[in-house]
DNA sequence: ATAATTGCAAACGCTTTGCAACCCC
DNA sequence: GGGGTTGCAAAGCGTTTGCAATTAT
């Protein structure tokens, strides 16, 4: 089994070259609304482009704060109803989800991953360990479950923050 | 540290055998609470019982409740202050955390695993696979952490929700 | 036209907090 | 008595929802 680990963050380069990522990501959705008989209104377009804006982790106060300061239509009610769109068409994913933090990042045009967060200064490692997904397929066949998800956390503390940092 | 029963005297109403674990809780419980100039309480020692009472998956509110069905002296409020040091002493651990959904579980007495949740029907599974907990070690030390704790929930479909259920 | 969509603000549900009374050491 | 503890109710917060106006097809 290959452990490919993903480079450290590789944040990724917002807002250049991304029009094949707006097209792809547009165009799911369209077909995602299509299907239930609901529309690509400019709101729900500004949403999409807001997020592939995004580099890394966000809140969805970020995300709406980003549409105001664009002075984007998408009101705050608007977003959230968007947010299960969105996930459903693979253009947003949640990233981090714990009982104090609630981020998303964008999904499309990305591979899976999983998030290693330290409790020191709150950095994330993103990673992607093919044989931890094996594992949970094993696990999941052997309980007669067919795997549809996973929310897979790590925490713990970086090199940095065992050093020096306080806390 | 002596263990002393409840002033009130009240046993135990229930309870099948889980004498030494009360005590094995309350004994973690002290220290960690003397260790920092806090006290133990009847309050807090009713939400201890209140705990291992309990068998599974539970919610904040259901252990409110039946704290308050048994005439124990623990408000709301004194509950969601004693979580985090039932945590921190290892009595009490986090279930399943999504979105919508967070509970918790006795943690003492018991072993350390994760769950495995049917997205039809609700069920949920608990496993341990060392396997992937070494892969999870390996991969925090690939990147220089510490590991101190994980997250790590599968979400799918059972056998019996693939047969019958309406999606 | 017909139905979906939106913004706003009110409503919500869960968790936290201010505060005065209380209890323990 | 000093300081931790508690209950109650109010405050917070992020998310959801009712509703009337608006817009897409």
């Amino acid at each position: 089994m290959s452990l490919s680990l993903d480079k450290n963050g590789a944040a990724p380069a917002d807002a250049s070259g991304q029009e094949p990522l707006l097209a792809a990501a547009l165009g799911r959705f369209e077909g995602l609304l299509a299907a239930r008989g609901l529309r690509l209104t400019a709101a729900r377009r500004a949403i999409v482009e807001a997020v592939l804006r995004r580099a890394g982790h966000f809140t969805v106060e970020a995300l709406v704060a980003d549409l105001r300061s664009r002075g984007l239509a998408a009101s705050k009610a608007t977003v959230y109803r968007a947010l299960p769109l969105l996930t459903e068409a693979g253009i947003l994913a949640s990233a981090v989800l714990t009982a104090d933090e609630r981020t998303y990042e964008r999904a499309v045009g990305r591979e899976h991953h999983d998030h290693l967060v330290c409790q020191g200064c709150g950095k994330v490692v993103e990673f992607e360990y093919e044989a931890i997904e094996v594992l949970q397929r094993e696990l999941a066949a052997r309980y007669g479950f067919t795997l549809e998800g996973h929310l897979h956390q790590l925490f713990g503390r970086c090199a940095d923050c065992r050093k020096g940092d306080t806390k």
